[in-house]
DNA sequence: GACCTGTATCGATGTCCTTCAATTCAAGGT
DNA sequence: ACCTTGAATTGAAGGACATCGATACAGGTC
């Protein structure tokens, strides 16, 4: 139940730190792996539970304790945590008759990454249109 | 056709920095609004628009630029531009017969912020369950 | 074994989203 | 005024998604 089919999202790491998605053109490959991420974050029930689970201190939570919290049937929460785990946002183990789930916090960081422009960025303030070229 | 209807996100910058969805569990009010951003960002030809305008040199993009990146029509791209400028994260201007699109990279902070853990985090290792409580 | 509890999967349904062709709108040029 | 070009809007069609009830599965307990 744990390593199902996780988002592979491009195993760069290497490659020095994230191409960036502000620095250059994503190509097409790249932004349908970015898409399915983001796509999962796109939905108030999921963000919701993804804030749960990440800021749980002890670093896990127990379905039985994210599920009553919404107004929402128990397939439907289950759905929407395969959908995170899908995204490779969290993870999940059985222990016993209970199922936890923890944030996967190196997928976060990577999208913090892509989503932060590089610092020395002359800030293109319009009005003042570089004209490059 | 500038500021229609941006989404409005929490005027926070104020009260410290950004509440963080991995540091507490995200209202009802905040989830929403969040995910409508994120949204925008789950398709991928939106995210390649999106990196196509953020990366470009100068600040700003004529759609007559993006357009035959695509295979699809103009008014295609047009609404996802629409998305993008409703949530956010780009904005645009006519000049003459074209118009211009740039990146908002307020938003793309601010979503950077959320995504980002507080520094000193002690690394929730699990298998070491700090079981708190 | 039979039973109970917690969770995941299945199938169906209604809604939202992506896409297009057709049209409209904006701004210049003739 | 008319026409042309670039871009946004409209309306419709198809597919994807959120949600539910019913069901299946996993691990306990008796």
């Amino acid at each position: 139940m744990s390593k199902q089919d996780l988002v592979v999202l491009g195993q760069d790491g290497a490659e020095g730190c994230c191409p960036g998605l502000l620095t250059a053109p994503l190509d097409e490959a790249q932004s349908v792996e970015l898409a399915k991420v983001f796509k999962a974050l796109g939905d108030p029930i999921r963000l919701r539970l993804l804030s749960m689970i990440a800021s749980r201190a002890g670093g896990e939570v127990c379905v039985c304790d994210l599920t009553p919290a919404f107004e929402l049937s128990q397939p439907t929460i289950s759905h929407h945590l395969k959908l995170l785990r899908q995204a490779g946002l969290i993870d999940c183990e059985r222990r016993g008759t209970w199922v936890y789930y923890w944030l996967l916090p190196e997928m976060t960081d990577r999208l913090a990454g892509i989503l932060t422009r590089p610092a020395g960025e002359p800030r293109p303030d319009r009005t003042t249109t570089t004209d490059v070229s």
